[in-house]
DNA sequence: ATGTCGATTTGCT
DNA sequence: GCAAATCGACATT
């Protein structure tokens, strides 16, 4: 059943409803447990001081993808989310592997079902993202997503992670009780650290 | 279990 | 010139 995300929402917004959501490209891929929200009035977001080169389709249209190089080397995948211009977007942190493992495990060299997709960077890597799909629509191949099964969860939230700027703000997301979560929520003693 | 360091693109917020 | 929405290797406790 495909899930049916409202991007145009405000980044918070959207990244508590893709919790439970299950990605995948190319048939790869699982339930995202971890997002994190930003948009352009938040100084650690990549499109406070506008438009750039880089970060073009995050002011294009939402529910369209923004993939991003971080620190050189690993790639990070957001959703684009509110109307066209404004720049903000959630970051997808962690899922949990259902499709396609021995894929991911071949992509990551990894045997280790809890690491292959716990942090932006794991995850961009076993679902074989790079800046190809860029600026592509989330409803048309090679992506797909599905609406997260019937019944009730609960979505925890705390501080951002790898940021300097707006730190306090609580907009990181993540499903109670998963182990694929990137790191423990502090408010949920009990779950890992990592 | 915790610390530090290197890899290396992008924009200077 | 430098910090960054990170990760893995290696060192030390």
């Amino acid at each position: 059943m495909l899930a049916s995300i409202d991007f145009s929402a405000p980044a918070h917004e959207v990244a508590r409803l893709l919790i439970g959501v299950t990605l995948l490209i190319d048939g790869v891929g699982g339930r995202i447990v971890e997002t994190e929200a930003y948009d352009q009035t938040d100084p650690a977001s990549h499109t406070y001081a506008g438009q750039t080169a880089r970060n073009v389709s995050m002011f294009g249209p939402p529910g369209h993808a923004y993939v991003y190089r971080s620190y050189g080397l690993h790639w990070c995948f957001n959703t684009v989310c509110r109307e066209a211009g404004h720049g903000a977007g959630v970051l997808l942190r962690a899922i949990e592997p259902t499709h396609g493992i021995e894929t991911m495990r071949a992509r990551r060299g990894l045997q280790e079902l809890k690491l292959l997709c716990a942090g932006p960077g794991r995850l961009a890597q076993a679902l074989g993202i790079d800046s190809r799909l860029n600026g592509q629509s989330l409803s048309e191949p090679p992506f797909e997503l599905l609406a997260r099964e019937a019944g009730e969860i609960e979505v925890l939230t705390g501080p951002r992670i790898g940021i300097s700027k707006a730190v306090d703000v609580p907009w990181r997301f993540g499903l109670r009780g998963s182990r694929f979560l990137s790191r423990g929520f502090a408010a949920e003693p009990g779950t890992q650290q990592r």
